[in-house]
DNA sequence: ATGGCGTACAGAGTACGA
């Protein structure tokens, strides 16, 4: 089973994008971010006929999740059960007996600001919900834009980078006890060439210069993650005309 | 130097991302 998880920012502009990725990859299951399309104008007739079923949940200018398969979704869920949260960042379905759960995590902006606690604040609620997830469902991955770089060897400069949002500790402290909940980082299951990274700014040439972060992750739990066969990132989506800022991540197992 | 680029909404300039 291929399963992928890919921050497109803005389902608009990249659906060509998307498309082709399909056609190329023919993952089962692709897991969207940053769709930013009210479910109304979900472009579901496109992916359909590129041979995929959808369940989204949008609103309109930011954040907005989907998920596109080849088989049904079933026992959909479209927030963490019990925190409200008016912001659609949460879309959970179980897929041929995995249960996928995909998330965009809220970036923070600066360590400073409000944004920061909500996003501490939504991280805390969401290992609480997946500890429960975990006990109800064996097979489960838990993919997305975590807005969190976990380690030094997920930074181009991870100096300049300390104390900054998406790196900060109490950030990655967090993410710490998310895996800790029973999940491995799918990614540092293999042994990986030095340099990976998921994101790169759009400013500064920061691609062309490599300048990038880890922050896009594919967990596992511990019974897919012992079947887990590879875990890729697709920088070359990354080079395409306009490009999404995120690569997609790619596990097998 | 708090910029740089890209997207959305709007119809110019601001908010936001990461």
């Amino acid at each position: 089973m291929k399963l992928v998880t890919w921050n497109v920012n803005s389902l608009k502009v990249r659906l060509p994008q998307v498309l082709d990725w399909l056609a190329a990859h023919q993952p089962d299951v692709l897991c969207l971010q940053e769709t930013k399309l009210e479910d109304v104008n979900f472009p579901a007739a496109a992916i359909s006929a590129a041979g995929y079923q959808t369940v989204f949940s949008g609103q309109k200018t930011y954040n907005g999740v989907a998920i596109l398969s080849k088989t049904s979704a079933s026992e959909i869920i479209t927030a963490i059960p019990g925190y409200a949260d008016v912001q659609k960042r949460v879309l959970a379905a179980t897929i041929a007996g995995v249960r996928v759960i995909n998330l965009y995590i809220p970036n923070g902006q600066s360590v400073d600001s409000d944004k920061y606690q909500y996003k501490l604040g939504w991280l805390e609620a969401l290992t609480a919900w997946l500890t429960d997830e975990l006990a109800c469902h064996p097979r489960l991955a838990v993919l997305g834009d975590f807005n969190i770089a976990p380690d030094d060897r997920d930074v181009h400069d991870p100096k300049a980078w300390e104390g900054q949002v998406l790196f900060s500790l109490p950030e990655r402290e967090a993410f710490q006890r998310l895996v800790d909940s029973g999940l491995t980082d799918s990614f540092r299951l293999f042994e990986q060439p030095e340099k990976i990274y998921s994101w790169w700014d759009y400013r500064m040439n920061a691609f062309r210069r490599n300048m990038g972060l880890r922050i896009d992750h594919i967990l596992l739990s511990g019974e897919l993650a012992r079947t887990c066969k590879s875990c890729i990132i697709d920088k070359e989506a990354r080079k395409a005309e306009r490009p999404s800022d995120h690569a997609p991540v790619m596990v097998e197992f």
